[in-house]
RNA sequence: GCCGCUUUAGCUCAGUUGGUUAGAGCAGCUGUUUUGUAAACAGCAGGUCCUGGGUUCGAGUCCCUGAAGCGGCUCCA
């Protein structure tokens, strides 16, 4: 089966799902419905009524009874007017609030998600997304499966028979196209896949993607914990998980002063008159933590480093010669998140350890900055092994009013960061309306275990908080002049990071990473005198790479267990390194390395070489 | 924040239509065992059934609050 035909069967099953709903509830309103990665949803309006995970059984089971009437598909066109006319009769307010955009607009504006579920007619060579170019829409496509009716441009499979293997997964709230203030629908969301094979195989998948969850290892390897009396989105970092943690703030600062980054400090209050001054009040207000002292001064816990930053640059920067200045901090903010979207150590309320910089240049050193932005990217992503990623071009939607200040000073700085991306060779998609209120951006785009895409890093241009704030250097000419800021995140947080990791490697850390990286297994107490020398080597060694001076750390199991037991839990924890230490070893002045690429005998004096290789 | 679901021992989970002292495995403790590459054996101990109300002769179980977690939606400087 091609993936023509797979889309096909996954939109038409959402019309079986929709028809098997209208005959179990017939007053119910009906949205969109389209076709997602492996399935497909609808979203459904019951008014009152719920659906819940235990109807489940009866909406699959009438989905079946279709499927087994083999009822063909049939596509039909009607004329916008006639098609309006047909939703009203059919008691459908959703169908002809779409369609009467269609009339209007020439597509439905609120997405594109939209667009591709209209059965519109476009003129050749307009696809459904320029909004701009459509305007008037003709005509429109029905399909028919026996009773059920909907407005679609299809494809379709031939016949309800013919879609494959499909469950019911979750249902879902969902605002009307995609916009809080509308009412919320009900989405239902279903897996399909051309055999039932492929279909286990995928709940296999999600079965064993979930062991890799970090929300699940975190806790699990003691990285972190979260406690219901400290606060929802506020992670604990336990012993092993702050040193993960530091390990990674020491490196990247490692990297960076290398490439003449200056390091600073800022508090984590700031007065709110900061927060004015920078714009960032009138946009985020609502979402930063708020406190006023006994003098009502009022201050904000920092939801961002820069204006932080701003404050030092226009103390050190005056003349063009000061330029490019970088200034670094492991800037410790807090958010006031909404609590649905708190996730274990991806989205938190605070502390938020941010790998933060501003690099702040003059216009003609924008994109060779940028470029040796992106090239730190690539050396520490190579580090950590991470090459499954892209870059994304956020840009602004000049639709939207969020995007302040004058067009084509955004367009510039647009096709800078295009040019520094095409001069690096770094593959990259643009996305419209994605971009900061300040500037455009790109984001370092990966996926999780899950298959869902995530941003872990950001690299964004500012051209608009220099005018607010005022921050000026005095060219060679003797003028004034407003600095760009590049504003950039390689790691983004450290925390959200270390769960992305903890995901990418399933909790095998790479070994300088490791929190425990050795683990000495003795198999009886006859060793002691033998553990003690291993214990003086192990001491002495102190890895150089990637982050120098890193002292190995270990410690020795010698409890009264079996070896098998020990090897168990050692595991268990994603130990990397597992000395084993027997009579055997002993005598031959050797240890059995157990890694998990498997068992091999080093001898004790070739022990600290053998780590450092690693 | 919104919609749906979930919450029982340190962890993973059982717990029938409301009915005596709420169960299991692992972990823990005590004893025996000194072990060669993923769980030695035996015994013991361990619980405000998420919080606060309510219905009932009786609530882990039913109803209402609230909290936290999960799946989405919205948001993401």
């Amino acid at each position: 089966m091609n993936e023509d035909q797979l889309y096909a069967m996954r939109h038409s099953l959402a019309h079986i799902m929709a028809q098997a709903v209208q005959h179990l509830w017939p007053e119910a309103k009906f949205g969109v419905g389209p076709v997602v990665e492996n399935g497909f949803y609808y979203d459904i309006d019951l008014g009152e009524t719920k659906i819940s995970e235990a109807d489940f059984k009866k909406i699959e089971k009438e989905m079946r009874t279709i499927i087994n009437k083999d009822y063909t598909f049939e596509r039909s066109e009607k004329g916008i007017d006639e098609a309006l006319e047909w939703a009203r009769d059919a008691k459908q307010p959703y169908k002809v609030e779409l369609l009467n955009d269609l009339k209007r607009e020439g597509t439905t504006l609120a997405s594109e998600l939209d667009a591709a579920m209209m059965g519109m007619e476009l003129p050749a060579g307009i696809s459904g997304a320029a909004h701009d170019s459509v305007k008037s829409v003709v005509d429109v496509s029905f399909y028919t499966d026996g009773d059920f009716t909907d407005l679609c441009r299809g494809p379709h499979a031939e016949s309800t028979g013919k879609v494959g293997a499909f469950k019911l997964t979750r249902v879902a709230g969902a605002y009307w196209r995609g916009n809080e203030k509308n009412p919320q629908m009900q989405r239902l969301y279903g897996l399909a896949f051309a055999t039932q094979e492929e279909l286990d195989n995928y709940l296999e998948l999600l079965e064993e993607a979930k062991k890799r969850d970090h929300r699940v290892l975190g806790p699990q390897l003691d990285i972190y914990m979260i406690s219901d009396a400290v606060g929802a989105g506020l992670p604990l970092m336990m012993p092993r998980g702050e040193t993960v943690k530091d390990l990674l703030i020491r490196y990247m600062r490692q990297e960076e002063e290398k490439r003449d980054y200056k390091y600073v400090e800022t508090p984590v209050l700031a007065h709110e008159n900061l927060y004015e001054r920078s714009g960032h009040a009138s946009y985020y207000s609502d979402d930063m933590y708020k406190l006023k002292d006994d003098e009502d001064q009022v201050f904000y816990l920092k939801p961002m480093n820069c204006p932080h930053h701003h404050m030092i640059y226009e103390k050190l920067v005056e003349s063009y010669r000061d330029l490019p200045l970088a200034l670094a901090e492991t800037g410790r903010i807090y958010r006031k998140e909404l609590s649905g979207t708190l996730s274990g150590l991806i989205r938190v309320r605070g502390p938020i350890s941010q790998n933060d910089s501003h690099i702040y240049v003059t216009p003609d050193q924008l994109k060779d900055e940028f470029i040796r932005v992106l090239e730190l990217f690539k050396e520490v992503y190579d580090t950590m092994g991470v090459t499954d990623y892209w870059y994304r071009l956020s840009l602004p939607d000049f639709k939207k009013d969020k995007y302040g200040g004058d067009k084509t000073v955004w367009e510039q700085a647009g096709e800078s960061i295009r040019q520094a991306m095409r001069e690096f060779g770094a593959e990259f998609v643009e996305a419209e309306g994605e971009a900061a209120f300040y500037g455009p951006k790109i984001d370092v785009q990966t996926r999780n275990v899950l298959g869902k895409e995530d941003s872990i890093a950001t690299s964004q241009i500012d051209i608009l908080v220099p005018h607010r704030m005022d921050l000026n250097y005095v060219d060679a000419h003797g003028d004034k002049q407003k600095p760009l800021i590049i504003h950039r995140a390689i790691l983004g947080s450290y925390e959200r990071f270390m769960g992305f990791l903890l995901e990418k490697t399933a909790g095998w850390l790479p070994f300088w990473l490791a929190p425990e990286q050795i683990r000495i297994l003795t198999i009886n107490d006859t060793v002691m005198d033998y553990v003690d020398e291993i214990n003086t080597v192990l001491s002495g060694v102190v890895l150089m790479k990637p982050l120098k001076y890193n002292e190995v750390r270990f410690t020795t199991d010698v409890r009264n267990e079996s070896l098998g037991k020990k090897i168990r839990e050692a595991t268990a924890m994603k130990i990397p390194v597992q000395l084993i230490v027997g009579p055997k070893d002993k005598e031959s002045r050797e240890v059995s390395v157990r890694t998990q690429s498997g068992e091999e005998k080093v001898a004790l004096d070739k022990l600290a070489d053998y780590l450092q290789a690693l």
